[in-house]
DNA sequence: TCCTCAAATTGAATTTTGTCAATATGAAGT
DNA sequence: ACTTCATATTGACAAAATTCAATTTGAGGA
């Protein structure tokens, strides 16, 4: 039933954080790698690390390992499907929920 | 520090959760009273006001309250706040935090 | 004044999230 | 092989979020 939204929501609750929300906004030039982000923000690596593996995890960040190093980008099919939810949800339409009788009908 | 992100962060933590964005789509099309709104979603009647209230503090949806009934409606200048902070932290721009430095020159 | 109905609040239980110290992994250099 | 460096994982704990039953509030009608 709701699974419509879960895809969509799973992404807006990654940005749910400030934190997190910083770190998009940092690659949002370009690729950056863990002990840039790390080097800007207040908190522990492991804490970091937990941070982009739930942003990769909903699909917004991509890593790319090289050597000793983790480079991570934004994934901007992801970015423009977030976008594009926001804009469904938000904005009314003939197939809005809201349509739809409690019949299903 | 993170302030900046702070305000839109909440929002999309509002929309973070399925249940919400769903609530948050039955709103596009129009102002609903929480009794149409509670008609569709599984949830028990103090959920629900436990949900509106979050999305109402966050800016997202506003209420006028008619009688017995309250009646929910979007509010579109938060959402396209939501839309440009969307936008910000997820395009490069000249002033993007990725340019400023450690010592903040 | 009572009763009913819509919605909010309270209180309590459960689950999820955010965090860090400690440890593990794994690549590269010596 | 050993060491170092970047990152991930584990384990544990505190804080926050989600949920519902029970109760309260407050408007309208009888």
């Amino acid at each position: 039933m709701d699974d419509r939204y879960s895809e969509g929501a799973r992404v807006f609750k990654a940005l749910g954080d400030s934190r997190r929300a910083m770190i998009v906004d940092m690659l949002s030039c370009g690729e950056l790698c863990a002990c840039r982000i790390l080097e800007r923000l207040e908190m522990s690596q492991p804490t970091l690390s937990h941070h982009m593996k739930l942003l990769c995890e909903c699909g917004i960040v991509r890593c790319r390992e090289e050597g000793k190093w983790t480079y991570y980008s934004l994934d901007r099919d992801t970015i423009e499907r977030a976008k594009a939810f926001l804009n469904e949800i938000t904005e009314g339409s003939a197939e809005c929920v809201c349509k739809i009788s409690e019949n299903g009908e």
